[in-house]
DNA sequence: ATTCTAACA
DNA sequence: TGTTAGCA
């Protein structure tokens, strides 16, 4: 890792890519059986990735940190390979996003009503 | 040392 | 998704 070598030029493989995406090189390895992540190989037969691949990742990480399943992160996959610069600019996207809304805003009204008898269970 | 595939005391 | 085995 000298200072030259080192700076953000040819492809990560799938170690690197994990690591700086916050996950696990295993959790990469499925999305790619998922189709959700395109992997280009070396002649070795290793996984090579680059920064396109890191937003990508990075991009399902934060939607399934967000609650979202796997699933539900492809409509904004696709819709960044399409081009767009934001994964919510299509409407697969918005799609799962307003289902996420409404199931969201339905907990909160369970949450509510368990919150209000336990309220009255302390007089 | 790192990755690969396949499989699960 | 983790972990492990047996290779390359």
């Amino acid at each position: 890792m000298t200072l030259v070598a080192r700076f953000t030029v040819g492809g990560m493989r799938i170690g690197e890519l994990a690591e700086q995406a916050g996950t696990s090189a295993r959790a990469l390895r499925y999305y790619e059986q998922q189709g959700l992540l395109s992997a280009r190989r070396t002649s070795n037969g290793y996984r090579e990735y680059d920064e396109e691949d890191l937003r990508l990742v990075r991009e399902i990480r934060a939607l399934l940190e967000i609650g979202f399943n796997l699933e539900d992160t492809r409509p904004f996959v696709e819709c960044i390979r399409e081009g767009h610069s934001s994964g919510a600019e299509c409407p697969g996207s918005v799609e799962v996003l307003t289902r996420r809304l409404a199931e969201i805003d339905d907990y909160i009204v369970r949450l509510r009503r368990i919150r209000a008898t336990i309220v009255k269970e302390l007089g």
